[in-house]
DNA sequence: TATGTCACG
DNA sequence: ACGTACGTGACATAC
């Protein structure tokens, strides 16, 4: 006859959470709790195979043990937020498996179970009780047996009259004793005060049960226990209450109904995806359904370049709309490393090539730069880059499989393809660096294992797509796809080929010129320190500084003494050596970061800078510049600002144009929330800090000082990072207090704008997202962490996100537009570079005009807003002179 | 390889 | 009370 299962719910999910490290999805859901509880539950339909099986939890709050005792339960720490956003999730779990799940007001899971066992034992049923809770033992019969979870999650022992009475001497039902006695500090139980596990044993071995101890207190031996149980008497009678299992709870089910008929492999399947339980799908060998097949998947079927495969090939490429997917693959991250190889895939075949099989197939060339023959690849942008550096033209590719994802989740930054491979379980991708080794040991296997690695990343492009395109149609990103992503990278790689124009000469003499201040710098200090030392070294300068110098301790970093810039200048007035410091600092970064640094890297053939923008790094949706960054030019000090003199137009007489927005994140959002006030100032065109200091300050514009201006600015610059009083306090120097108010004035006047962050932050601890205007998602984990740090982040994140991220959107929209209206124009001029908020050309010299008109209107007109965007601009011969 | 610092928006 | 401003990348030092 088959067995019934009964599962404290609860307890099970408590031990697993705490068991488990606190795991989360890409959506940044917690799944630890689940996971556990799916591991034990398989298990158990594994080796048991039980015919019923319920899970039972605990209903809200208040139960019937409370009438009796108001403090049960009562040091027990409130649930984590981690955990109890896990329990609907078990509930979608227990549906799959089609496991009934029960719960009733006003008891606990132990009763619901304790009466089913006892129904179960009238019907000489075995049933198998699973829980992390010892209280349960009190049920174990001879038809009963508690399996309770050890360390670890699967680990269970099992328990029956036989192992307890080995265990305790004691009967089953002497459980409800001992607990009488020694009490239970998780659920409260207040017990006897002095009496624990030894002294309960020995008590209960003795006369057996709470109401023979108490009838026999004059026996006992021991002061202590004897006084105490004198005195808690009434205590222990009750303790032995609330740990008795109440077992006639009114179920209106009978357990025939409880009757396991196996799980819906769909839905269990469906919910692994989500959850990322990749593991567990290859455990139940889910057949997949309309997902990946790993028999499909390990069966390549690569073809080398012979005549033979080239005729096959020939035909494959001239269907035409019959898309294909391609990956060229270098030795190393850089596009212009040498190719290692080239493949291409279809559904069922793929092909392996080497740069020079490609330059002597000119049917193929054809195809690559045909822009009507789909291509889906991995990097759009780096491919078009590689293909560049060994002279190869491409067009027509249709789909990134590295934007789709990044767009899926920004916040993962560039994933490889071995990995988004693993996310929709195709399991058959080696990583790069498992399969070339990393660092030292890197090297190239020989070529048949060569050719299988290259040949499977088209493979894996081509059966991964449909699935990154259904989950981007899903979250409505797939337009962002399309219509900006996409022709943004070709506009990127635009740029790129081009490169900017340095003044090698020009930075070389300027390199000269600091490295001899710096050089006076050191020897001022060493003087002023009265030893030599490291002023590179943090360490050093503190130990000089602090120890030797005695200057007052400002800051501390966890490892020592902090020297940062802000703490340098408040120490400015104590000490001459400081200033010299700060100076020393300055000029250091300039030469090694953008005199050495950016002389490194000018490309000894174009003489330009090539730098790489990096498209899928960003959590917000921003560019990134890398190799070198060419978006941290220095121009806040003049010092450094002269820096930009180097960069210069890559032909005669030509100029640099720089377009840059003004105040587009505060425009953006006046535009996102609506804000009358702040929509007002942008429509007069309204110098917005000084609008500010009039509100805050409550001043009239005459009357609005530097100082009030700059406080102004800074309370602007903590409305779009996520607001805090403390932030704001640090960067203005001034009290909490002080900049608590300023923010208490600044939400009084601008309504709306609070009403937005109470908003947004609302909507991402629902969502668990936060958009831009274009859809851009970003996923945060911690919106609803118990953590008040993880949280507070979260919640700044929730707020700069859509103001930061759709500030993105809208230059990308209007890079995408201005290269267009270039091309479809045939100028000469160049975009060269994008800084966030602006963007840098050469121009030629006879496109001035048109190119001034162009760029400010498309730029100001990327995307319609509820208020005006406002493009400034300069020109000049050189990055410096166009401000 | 991690940390501190500093360049930019 | 908790302890931070949002987003990046490069360099030097110390481990």
């Amino acid at each position: 006859m088959g067995k019934l299962v009964l599962i404290d719910g609860n307890s099970i999910a408590n031990r697993a959470f705490y068991a488990l490290p606190l795991l989360s999805n890409r959506q940044g859901i917690y799944t630890n709790a689940v996971y556990g509880f799916t591991q034990i539950l398989l298990k158990i339909l594994d080796e048991i195979k039980p015919e019923y099986i319920l899970v039972a939890f605990d209903a809200g709050k208040v139960t019937f043990r409370h009438a009796d005792f108001k403090e049960y339960k009562g040091k027990r720490l409130q649930t984590p937020s981690e955990l109890s956003g896990q329990f609907p999730m078990l509930r979608e779990l227990l549906e799959a498996f089609q496991i009934t799940y029960f719960e009733l007001n006003g008891y606990e899971a132990d009763d619901i179970i304790g009466t089913l066992t006892k129904t179960a034992e009238t019907e000489n049923l075995d049933t198998i009780v699973v829980t992390g809770d010892k209280d349960m033992l009190q049920l174990a019969s001879d038809h009963v047996s508690i399996y309770l979870t050890r360390k670890g999650i699967t680990e269970v022992e099992a328990y029956g009259p036989k192992q307890i009475k080995d265990k305790y001497q004691l009967t089953p039902k002497q459980i409800i004793d001992l607990k009488g006695l020694m009490g239970d500090t998780s659920d409260n139980i207040p017990g006897v005060p002095g009496i624990g596990e030894k002294t309960a044993l020995k008590l209960l071995h003795q006369y057996g049960s709470v109401e023979e101890v108490l009838a026999h207190i004059d026996e006992i031996s021991g002061k202590k226990i004897k006084e105490n149980l004198s005195i808690y008497r009434e205590q222990a009678i009750l303790s032995k209450q609330l740990a008795t299992i109440f077992r006639d709870v009114p179920l209106q089910f009978s357990i025939e109904q409880l009757t396991y008929h196996g799980f819906d492999q769909e839905k269990v399947y469906e919910l692994f995806s989500k959850w990322e339980f990749h593991s567990l799908i290859e455990r139940l060998e889910i057949d997949k359904g309309e997902n990946i097949h790993q028999d499909q998947i390990l069966q390549l079927k690569i073809n080398s370049f012979t005549d033979e495969s080239k005729q096959i090939w020939n035909t494959i490429l001239n269907q035409g709309d019959q898309p294909l997917a391609l990956h060229v693959e270098t030795n190393g991250e850089n596009s212009t490393d040498k190719i290692l190889g080239i493949s291409l895939s279809n559904d069922t075949e793929q092909l392996f090539l080497s740069i020079e099989n490609v330059m002597d197939w000119p049917e193929f060339q054809n195809w690559l730069k045909n822009p009507d023959a789909a291509k889906w690849v991995y990097d759009a942008k780096r491919t078009e880059m590689v293909f560049f550096w060994n002279h190869i033209q491409i067009e027509g590719i249709q789909f990134d499989l590295l934007l789709g994802s990044y767009l899926l989740n920004p916040s993962d930054g560039a994933v490889f393809l071995s990995d988004i491979a693993k996310q929709y379980n195709y399991m058959g991708l080696q990583s790069d660096e498992g399969f070339y080794g990393k660092g030292a040991k890197r090297e190239i296997p020989e070529q048949n294992l060569l050719m299988e690695h290259i040949s499977r990343k088209a493979h894996v492009i081509y059966h991964l797509k449909p699935f990154i395109e259904n989950k981007l149609i899903e979250n409505q990103l797939s337009e962002l796809l399309y219509a900006v992503e996409l022709p943004l990278s070709r506009v990127l790689a635009k740029m790129e080929k081009i490169g900017v124009k340095v003044d090698e000469e020009r930075l070389k003499l300027m390199g000269v010129e600091i490295e001899q201040t710096l050089k006076k710098l050191t020897e001022e200090i060493y003087e002023l320190a009265g030893v030599e030392f490291n002023i590179n070294s943090p360490k050093q300068l503190g130990e000089i500084l602090f120890d030797k110098l005695q200057l007052p301790i400002m800051k501390k970093t966890k490892t020592g003494y902090s020297t940062s810039a802000d703490v340098l200048e408040k120490l400015e007035p104590y000490h001459p050596i400081i200033g010299q410091i700060l100076h020393y600092r300055q000029l250091g970064k300039l030469y090694s970061t953008y005199i050495e640094g950016l002389l490194k890297v000018i490309h000894p053939k174009t003489k330009r800078i090539h730098t790489t923008f990096n498209q899928a790094i960003t959590a917000t949706g921003r560019l990134s510049s890398t190799e070198p960054n060419l978006q941290n030019i220095p121009i806040r000090l003049e010092e450094g600002r002269k820096i930009r003199q180097a960069f210069i137009p890559s032909e005669p007489d030509w100029l640099i144009l720089a377009a840059d927005y003004s105040q587009i994140e505060l425009r953006v959002l006046a535009h996102i929330s609506n804000d009358e006030k702040l929509i007002e100032a942008f429509q007069k065109d309204m110098d917005i800090h000084t609008k500010t200091a009039i509100d805050v300050f409550r001043v009239n514009e005459d009357e609005v000082t530097s100082l009030m201006r700059r406080q102004a600015k800074a309370v602007n610059f903590g409305i779009v990072y996520g607001i805090s009083d403390y932030g704001l306090s640090q960067n203005l120097n001034i009290s909490r207090k002080e900049a608590g108010e300023f923010i208490d004035r600044y939400f009084a006047v601008f309504h709306g704008v609070k009403q937005y962050m109470k908003d947004i932050v609302e909507r991402a601890k629902k969502e668990g997202y936060v958009s831009t205007l274009l859809h851009r998602r970003r996923y945060l984990p911690d919106i609803n962490s118990s953590n008040f740090n993880l949280r507070s982040f979260a919640e700044r994140t929730a707020m700069n996100t859509p103001i930061q991220g759709t500030a993105a959107d809208i230059i990308k929209l209007a890079m995408i537009q201005v290269a267009e209206q270039m091309e479809q124009k045939h100028l000469r001029s160049r975009l060269l570079l994008q800084v966030h908020d602006e963007l840098i050309f050469e121009v030629h010299p006879d496109e001035i005009d048109e190119m001034k008109v162009l760029v400010k209107d498309t730029m100001e007109h990327a995307l319609d807003l509820n208020v005006p965007l406002k493009v400034d601009m300069n020109i000049g011969k050189t990055w410096y002179e166009a401000k």
